[in-house]
DNA sequence: TGATTCACTGACCGCTCGTTCAGTGGGCTG
DNA sequence: CAGCCCACTGAACGAGCGGTCAGTGAATCA
């Protein structure tokens, strides 16, 4: 994972990787297939890891904003303690390298950023039948907001020193909830 | 720009490039000193078609609103003839590739998406300034809906059909102007 | 017409990487 | 202690890469 974070999926070397392991690079293939196994197997442990705890924050919202704070505090959480792990899961959207690389990455990484997509498309649908969120496409807001807030993440991650991650979390939710004009200011914090 | 754009920036080989191109390897070498110089200037000169477009398009525009909904119709148009320029786009964010690479990336790419990004923070400023848009970090809101913006471009690109493009135009801005919270439903049109 | 230029070629080189497999050594069994 | 097991090793191999450069041939010059 941290060799593969760090040089990227396609950059990655097995000798690297077996170095960092401490071990030597046969043992690797006592393991893992080969490279493309290898590379496969660690990219969904380390999405796995964000997924479970993106889920657990989720699951115990109630209302679509509570849920909607929930998702962007434990992204964010999640990629400060694991500043790594960001390279791996931008890499989640477009496939690299070789072209059976490419075609492997869309059977695995592909669908795994797609499951996510819909997962919070269905949790819109259901805040748009309670009427919480207007009627809108359910799957183009999540990814709006996937993305944008994964841009924010990837804004952090990079800048010398970042506002508190409140603060952040709180702009996210008010512009998706309110907007960004002016004219009525309900600074919507209940639900 | 054609074979990079399908194998991405790291994938890339000059062999495949020259026999693109219906030269010789040894004739790349007539035009770029190294595979490097040949990434960087062909990135450089596809984001550029890219920057020029959505210029053009903002500068028209008076108000907020017209600006953003000019930079989303131009980067929707451009990538619907542009295919295969958003693989090259989508690696301005994250540097690929070995240790040199990265570093060369970092000192040309990156600045390139930081240079937008920050001209989108200027758009955004000078809105607030003008009360069209409420206080708020432009930079972040810059970050925001470039990326939230970029991933429904590349929804549309995978789709096999996609709705109206001025329908995800409009959901974009109405997102970013209004939110999501029902209550007061001012579809703003208008200027 | 012979000499010169020059864009272009592609076989070749050195290197790196993924992958293999005969060999090693510590521990367990009988 | 002999025999075996087996996780592990790392030198070696071959494929594929970026980069080189002596050579080619058509166009131009004198």
């Amino acid at each position: 994972m941290r060799v593969i974070a760090r040089k990227g999926m396609s950059a990655a070397t097995i000798a690297e990787i077996a170095d960092e392991a401490g071990v030597a690079k046969g043992t690797i293939y006592l393991y893992f297939r080969d490279r493309d196994e290898l590379v496969e197997k660690t990219f969904e442990t380390a999405i796995a890891q964000l997924h479970a705890r993106v889920d657990t924050a989720m699951a115990t919202a109630r209302s679509f904003q509570e849920k909607l704070r929930a998702y962007v505090t434990a992204k964010f959480a999640f990629f400060q303690e694991n500043r790594e792990f960001f390279r791996l899961y931008s890499s989640l959207r477009m496939p690299e390298g070789s072209p059976q690389q490419q075609r492997r990455q869309r059977r695995t990484c592909q669908p795994q950023y797609r499951a996510r997509i819909e997962a919070m498309a269905a949790e819109v649908k259901v805040a748009i039948g309670k009427g919480e969120v207007r009627k809108m496409d359910p799957m183009r807001l999540a990814l709006f907001l996937v993305e944008g807030s994964t841009a924010i993440v990837l804004e952090r991650l990079t800048e010398d020193t970042s506002p508190p991650m409140q603060d952040d979390v709180d702009l996210i939710v008010d512009l998706l909830m309110s907007g960004v004009a002016p004219n009525k200011p309900k600074r919507s914090r209940t639900n």
